[in-house]
DNA sequence: TCGGAAAATGGAAACGGTTCCAACTATTAT
DNA sequence: ATAATAGTTGGAACCGTTTCCATTTTCCGA
């Protein structure tokens, strides 16, 4: 490989003009940049990354720290910062954390190690003990989504999940529903999410606004996952007195939901009505009334910021609030009329161990 | 930050005993290394990962080069891949591609620019000008999804498109089905994607085998998508004469003609069958008959195969063929007894005497 | 007690850029 | 013609490691 020394020497010039050369300074001649180039040219040197980021002291990398890179919601998020980080001079490096083991130790290395110039970190709301490594890091870090009274003292983007939660809870309530279930990820768990508690906390707040009791057997918490979902829908449903409308976590466990109604024989929503959240491509095609959330936005919006942090990091640590959006579709429904004096209603036996195969169940015209 | 000198001076010892303690090398006595640890821990000393990289002319960095990395089958193919690396000592670097343009930057600035010690491809099979940058790169490539004759000379862990095309349109003859549609990408398109040609491939030969004519209307092709196929599948489903199964190149697409169907009015499985391609985890929730290909395994092994390659660099090509599997669900079944005998036998007998290149080279067994 | 092998150690050189300062070359004003 | 100035240029020093070689220390047997 040529070095930089081979083509000042091609090109017959010191070392300094072929670096001025390549950062395109103007103290060059024209004639003996072209000469230069030439040499560059003639020697297909390309200057060494790895080089050029000892000397400059940057790596030029961002680093994003990511729970279960798969889930759309995240893959759409890091969609968001890969767009806004390819139009930069910055590569992206991911590190993908499905354990807290891995959690704590790409914590760790990523911030302290100078692997990157700054760091963004989506979902992993940081617990008391992780807070001095990120209050006055090493390199500037930007969470995305993670939401904590503890934190007003770090940059982050966020959405209102709070107000998320209210705006799914209250357009069931509205549309009369007095049986309101709640399908969500467990509260508490060892990646500190906060999703599943800050909708919670806004279904609550709907439900003691609208006079309503919080039963807590229409709580279904548990593992993150359709099938998951699905097995704490179908407790919920099988109660003596089950909700007529079900506010799920997101919308992959709203699709665990419908799929508990079809194998129960409910009609959606003649029977029960289902809101997710996300509002994720598939939710346009089952038809799912959800709450959206700017998912690539909140990453656009991550990297842009942790691009300015870097460039001059502020005095006051700033934070940026997403909006949430109700977009009605096909699954929400008054509740039937016969339904609110319930109590006495028998369910069809549909046999789960028998699960029809897809079903047109709900048709939204 | 303090350096190695710090700690070297701090300790009273020189500078190569502190990169030996640093390198458990077994050439320092136990007091020398305790004194040298004691020091690293005052100074809250961590080596630079920077000088350490070209000290050591290697970047400790994986390059994966992807085509729209939101969509399900790439994530779980990046996941085999980012769980590989995440027990080794690479990071991972993802450049995404939306475009033909950053597809050609990618290319040219990840191979040449020592960015990284690997480069894994996924999905983007070369075209001819492309070869000189891989056949002798200066880092070693390993194209994962990627198919192509001419592709003898690279590193790659492939699927046999071909025979999932057979193994899923097969299936529906099996089944009975005389008229049987397909709905894929663009066969031609300018990322050179090969599955929707390689699927479209075992259709035609299966169709060949069975005496079935091939009928370019029953052939819907658009841009990947939903929608897309969504669209195409309307065309299909309207057409006089509207084929009774419906292969879909991908799961994605899949949905669209299930969507479709459930626009028409038909009911699936008994007005019409469909098929699908990858078996992603919808695939399951929609009971969708498919054809399984190990995402995330690929994904798993191209890695696996690059750290080999990196280590030690074979002197012939290495290719790795993962196998397809047909999971037979919900969506697929006979067709309704009166369609077989629709059009009334207008369809001349399969012509032995001419028959197309593709069938040239497939035998059975 | 001593010689020699083995173990431990120190530090210069190298990795390949950038930057800064000194020096050199035109150009212009007086 | 000369001094001042602006425009170019060369290259030493530096970024923070690793590696290798020369040197010192330790250990062992004779």
């Amino acid at each position: 490989m040529p070095t930089i020394r081979d083509v000042a020497e091609k090109a017959g010039v010191g070392l300094g003009t072929v670096s001025r050369v390549l950062n395109d300074s103007p103290l060059v001649s024209d004639t003996t940049r072209r000469r230069v180039l030439q040499a560059i040219s003639d020697l297909n040197y390309t200057p060494s990354l790895t080089a050029r980021r000892l000397s400059l002291g940057k790596t030029m990398t961002i680093a994003v720290i990511v729970p279960f890179f798969t889930r759309p919601s995240v893959t759409e998020r890091l969609r968001g910062i890969e767009n806004t980080l390819a139009s930069s001079d910055y590569d992206l490096t991911i590190y993908n954390v499905e354990t807290v083991k891995r959690r704590d130790e790409c914590l760790q290395h990523v911030i302290r190690h100078e692997r990157a110039d700054g760091v963004i970190i989506i979902s992993l709301s940081p617990r008391d003990e992780d807070l001095p490594l990120l209050v006055n890091p090493e390199i500037p870090v930007v969470l995305v989504d993670a939401n904590h009274a503890s934190l007003a003292v770090l940059n982050r983007v966020v959405v209102d999940d709070v107000a998320g939660g209210r705006a799914a809870t209250q357009h069931l309530v509205e549309l009369g529903h007095q049986h309101i279930g709640y399908i969500s990820d467990y509260l508490e768990e060892p990646f500190n999410f906060t999703s599943s508690r800050d909708r919670y906390l806004g279904y609550r707040q709907i439900l003691e606004a609208a006079g309503l009791p919080f039963r807590s057997e229409y709580h279904g918490q548990g593992p993150h996952g359709r099938q998951e979902a699905y097995e704490n829908a179908v407790k919920l449903l099988t109660l003596p007195d089950s909700p007529t409308a079900i506010f799920a976590a997101s919308d992959t466990q709203a699709m665990g939901v419908l799929q508990a109604a079809r194998d129960l024989g409910l009609q959606v929503p003649e029977d029960l009505s289902v809101i997710g959240y996300d509002d994720l491509e598939i939710a346009e095609y089952l038809s799912l009334t959800t709450i959206r959330q700017l998912l690539c936005l909140s990453g656009q919006r991550g990297a842009e910021l942790l691009i300015e942090v870097i460039q001059d990091p502020p005095k006051e640590p700033i934070c940026e609030v997403l909006p949430t959006e109700l977009v009605v579709r096909g699954t929400t429904a008054p509740p039937k009329p016969e339904d609110e004096n319930r109590g006495s209603a028998v369910y069809p036996p549909a046999s789960l161990d028998n699960p029809s195969p897809i079903s047109q169940s709900w048709h939204t015209g």
